[in-house]
DNA sequence: CCATTAATGTGAATAATGATACAATAATCG
DNA sequence: CGATTATTGTATCATTATTCACATTAATGG
């Protein structure tokens, strides 16, 4: 299963949840293709490859099509352990957050290298200092972290995650981390976000005479 | 130019504008390569296809490269418009965010539809009801929209945007939008960042065996 | 000034992706 | 119960993106 596809069945499980809490319990290829803004021909064909099979003209059983979908995903009903570095006005917003809760995703520590935000008792989830990292993260049995540091401690900060044993990370800041082999050979997952470069390419496709979006 | 290598052109023009700031003069695909997270090949690839030829063996100008970069992308002096829609703590955030103006952008206004929130005076930018987003937009000549509103929200914010004449617009709520057609045959340019959905493929590509990452 | 090295530039091969078309099947309706 | 319609499932095709391989060029060093 190829990263676009991850992409889609997530969105997929996403939107059968909403629709099951809607009442619904069946949903065809192109209701989902509709919500997930792909073509109803690459639902058939993600599900098939998938060897998800549905009724001719009855559709798929919403309960069934997530547990198949969540399963592969690999869903389950523990939350899942994040945490926030960097508790600047982004890291604090997303430690607010609720939406999380509903995806399985649990904030459980954020971490800054500034004292009067680490000594700060108003957080929704404990704050500490960024050399607490590695206990945290051991103790509390967290894989990813959230990196909301700026810039110029992107680097620094991804080391140190590296070295506390974290084994994915999404990151905010400007600078593209990649992903890197660590020395027991597994492989640390990282994915860049980057608001400006999505601002920026949104200025282009409409500066640009071509649209071929989506 | 397809939407995948405008993400790269973007990223290369970044990391030159860092670089030069370093006082580099010259670049080489490898590098660029590195900083961006693609092979060198790809780089090369980019540059021939946009008829940008570097020395052999002695990499590419930076101020060269940018001038021409910079011209395929659009950049002028001038300051992007966008507006940020929904100002809780992540619409707030990004309000604050010091970045976007070196990367050309500058965020003209906020809305929020609760007036506790767009009567307070304590915003880096002029909030306003969303109301008044139509007049904004057209008195200030912005296109781009930021939409950071709840998930109930977002379709209404969505429609609302589209009225006032908005041309692109990054979403932030789970709710994915789709690039709609307008009546006068253009189209709405649509992001969409999904926070969840990121940290969901992180932890399922932790989980599977297979790791083709990038 | 020749041999070696380090880079670019690009055609061809390969791989990945998505679209198309249509057969298969089930439901519906007169 | 036959005709029609709606939908799935998939084989094939077309397109696009990426890697590979290597010719080309320039610099370096003995």
């Amino acid at each position: 299963m190829n990263n676009e596809m991850v992409i889609r069945i997530t969105r997929y499980y996403r939107i059968l949840n909403r629709l099951r809490s809607l009442g619904l319990e069946k949903v065809f290829a192109h209701n989902l293709a509709d919500a997930a803004g792909v073509s109803a021909a690459i639902v058939r064909k993600d599900f098939s490859l998938l060897s998800i099979y549905g009724q001719k003209r009855g559709g798929y059983e919403i309960p069934e099509l997530m547990t198949k979908l969540g399963s592969i995903l690999g869903k389950t009903d523990k939350l899942e352990h994040v945490i926030i570095v960097g508790c600047g006005r982004i890291g604090r917003a997303l430690m607010h957050y609720t939406g999380f809760e509903q995806d399985g995703i649990k904030v459980v520590a954020g971490f800054d290298s500034d004292p009067s935000i680490y000594n700060d008792p108003n957080h929704p989830v404990p704050v500490y200092p960024t050399s607490r990292i590695e206990d945290v993260v051991k103790e509390s049995d967290t894989k990813v972290a959230i990196v909301t540091v700026p810039e110029t401690a992107t680097a620094d900060t991804f080391q140190r995650l590296l070295s506390a044993g974290i084994q994915g990370v999404l990151n905010f800041s400007p600078i593209t981390l990649k992903p890197i082999k660590k020395a027991d050979g597994t492989q640390v997952i990282v994915h860049n976000v980057n608001i400006a470069l999505e601002l920026e390419q949104i200025f282009y496709e409409l500066q640009s005479p071509n649209i071929l979006q989506q």
